[in-house]
DNA sequence: TGACATCAACGAAAAACTTCGTATGATTGC
DNA sequence: GCAATCATACGAAGTTTTTCGTTGATGTCA
């Protein structure tokens, strides 16, 4: 009963996650300078929210240095998997396959990204025999 | 400065816009019937709802009877593709293609599924010629 | 017509989310 | 050593989300 699976991130820890996969282990300025280039919160907002991903499991701190150090819990493509399932059971009945061609058929895809979507297919056409 | 574009649904008025796509423009209490299958929520609380989203505009209200009937405003795939695009902006750096090939590589599809989405490739190749 | 059912409206409460001010303690530079 | 700086912690306020109870109006039917 001790760790359950994790809590979907609102909207500001996941672009606070963002940060820490693109630059590794984080203290609470980095990730506030960060995030400053362009919105404007305040630097303890961004503490403030760190310490409940903390609590929420999210982010895992390393408190040995003055300036705590965050990093993420789960991978990036481990949150992202998470998300989608979490989108196609709530919007798409349940269907990842009517997610993904709801997805191909609703924007422009230049041809090489098109080719490594067919690559990827092919390879999982391979596993699934 | 009348209609600008929806907000996001939250997880409940996504599930009551998934009954109203299903079944079309409804009273409250058929939505309540319908999501009250599994799940217990109160009659009241269906109501607020929808008329919270009214007031947001994700749904529209006949009044003519004495129940009112709802109907989503917009469409299941108008309102899929939003929330798809809004994922690929938070999660996904902004980009659809990582998005679709994170979802396919994520999960078991049969060879109906990967045919059907190699066709729909071979669509969108032909278009973007 | 009078009791009962049905419905919308309103208000309120609890939880989650977002934001930040202030307090307080550690570190650093002069 | 002391002031300025940098860091965490705490609490609080405002907003949104979710939930429902109550009220009052309208309709039904025996």
């Amino acid at each position: 009963m001790s760790d359950r699976q994790p809590p979907r991130p609102t909207d500001s820890e996941l672009a606070i996650l963002g940060v820490l996969w693109e630059r590794g282990p984080s203290t609470v300025r980095d990730v506030h300078e960060q995030l400053n280039k362009d919105g404007s919160t305040g630097y303890t907002t961004i503490l403030k929210l760190l310490q409940i991903m903390t609590e929420k499991g999210l982010v895992v701190r390393d408190e040995t240095e003055r300036a705590h150090v965050y990093q993420s819990r789960y991978g990036e493509q481990k949150t992202q998997r998470q998300l989608l399932a979490d989108l196609a059971e709530r919007a798409f009945g349940g269907s990842a396959t009517k997610l993904v061609m709801q997805a191909l058929s609703s924007r422009k895809t230049n041809a090489a990204e098109l080719n490594a979507i067919r690559e990827l297919l092919d390879t999982l056409e391979g596993e699934s025999r």
